[in-house]
DNA sequence: TCCATCTTGGATCGATCGGTCAAAGATGGT
DNA sequence: ACCATCTTTGACCGATCGATCCAAGATGGA
């Protein structure tokens, strides 16, 4: 009861994000969403309209935090496309093992659950995959041939999103940095080779 | 109404598969899992059980059938394992192209949904993924040296999950062809390495 | 031929789903 | 001090969830 919100947008939208993270769009009930955030329906539906709405919300937070983080981590090593990839593993590594936030990737969830999304949070799942493509690509500009870097970069992106899986399967990081580590490798032998 | 089963067990495990397979564990509802196999409730749950006991079924299934051709495929090399893991992933990719079947995995599907599973499912699901690295690390035996190929077959079920993200992410088969075709490159490079 | 046994389709169960609504309380401008 | 406006809580809605049950029909051995 009352005449001004009575809790922050923002912390509410992180711990909703972590329920779609850890349950998925379809595994995560407004009941759920509702505890986690501490927050009857009335306020989430005042705040951000029907699940899809906070879903989308959600997405866009998740993509915000994460994009910003592998963004600094690909910044870091400028002209050196090699390291650059090495520290966009590791923001990848530091997120799965990171113990206050789920397992695996919102992304790649949704990914998986694209079907049942509504046409509009489809897309735009596919958008934040591409671009995460382009992102990485912008990090190895200049390193290669145009196409010889698309094609590196939509590998990066998927080595990247594999992480998402085999960390939801149980694989500890420890394993899961070998994976990056002769994807890094295969990075610099085709830089290499183009040179 | 009938003394005797109606309907071919298999072609229904065959159909239910697909739903679990395109909508996940959550999303594949009995009314959807009913229609699809042209099956009413007590067919159902008569010739299977639970939802959960269903779906176990199909997962085993699911296994059966692409752990076959995977084996296959990697068999199909001898003594040659970059082109055991073409093959390998000529699999997936075969399977991803399928327009019979939907696109994406259960394996990847499931490991997403784990949270959702019941326990003894969630480590079905974790032992079809360390199966298949057992295979591939079969396939690579005596080209390095033991944790070698660890780490190689690892890297290369990781790449394999990947194009299951990817691909329901939208992108088509022949852009996944390019990451299949740079992890070889690591496995060769990686193989002379160690040579 | 008769009947114990099985299968099938559909009705039905309680629980939970996403979403809506109204009552009640808090707020700040006037 | 009053009141239009907003937020919050919790009850409530129809729809759908997984699961159970039963009547009706088909089967094959005795």
């Amino acid at each position: 009861m009352s005449g001004r919100k009575q809790f922050d947008v923002g912390t509410a939208l992180d711990q909703a994000m972590r329920v779609f993270w850890q349950h998925g769009y379809e595994g995560a009930s407004l009941d759920a969403l509702g505890s986690a955030t501490g927050l009857g329906r009335g306020s989430l539906y005042g705040a951000f309209g029907n699940k899809d709405a906070l879903f989308r919300q959600c997405l866009d937070r998740y993509a915000s935090i994460y994009a910003a983080r592998h963004e600094k981590a690909l910044a870091a090593h400028p002209g050196d496309p090699v390291h650059a990839m090495e520290a966009f593993f590791d923001a990848t590594l530091a997120r799965i093992a990171d113990p206050s936030v789920p397992v695996g990737c919102l992304i790649a969830q949704s990914a998986a659950q694209s079907p049942a999304l509504k046409a509009e949070n489809g897309a735009r799942v596919r958008a934040l995959v591409d671009a995460q493509r382009r992102r990485v690509r912008g990090a190895l500009e200049g390193a290669a041939a145009p196409d010889v870097l698309d094609e590196l970069a939509l590998y990066v992106v998927a080595v990247n999103q594999s992480l998402a899986v085999l960390s939801r399967a149980g694989t500890p990081v420890e394993e899961l940095r070998v994976v990056t580590r002769l994807a890094c490798a295969t990075v610099a032998h085709t830089l290499a080779e183009g040179a």
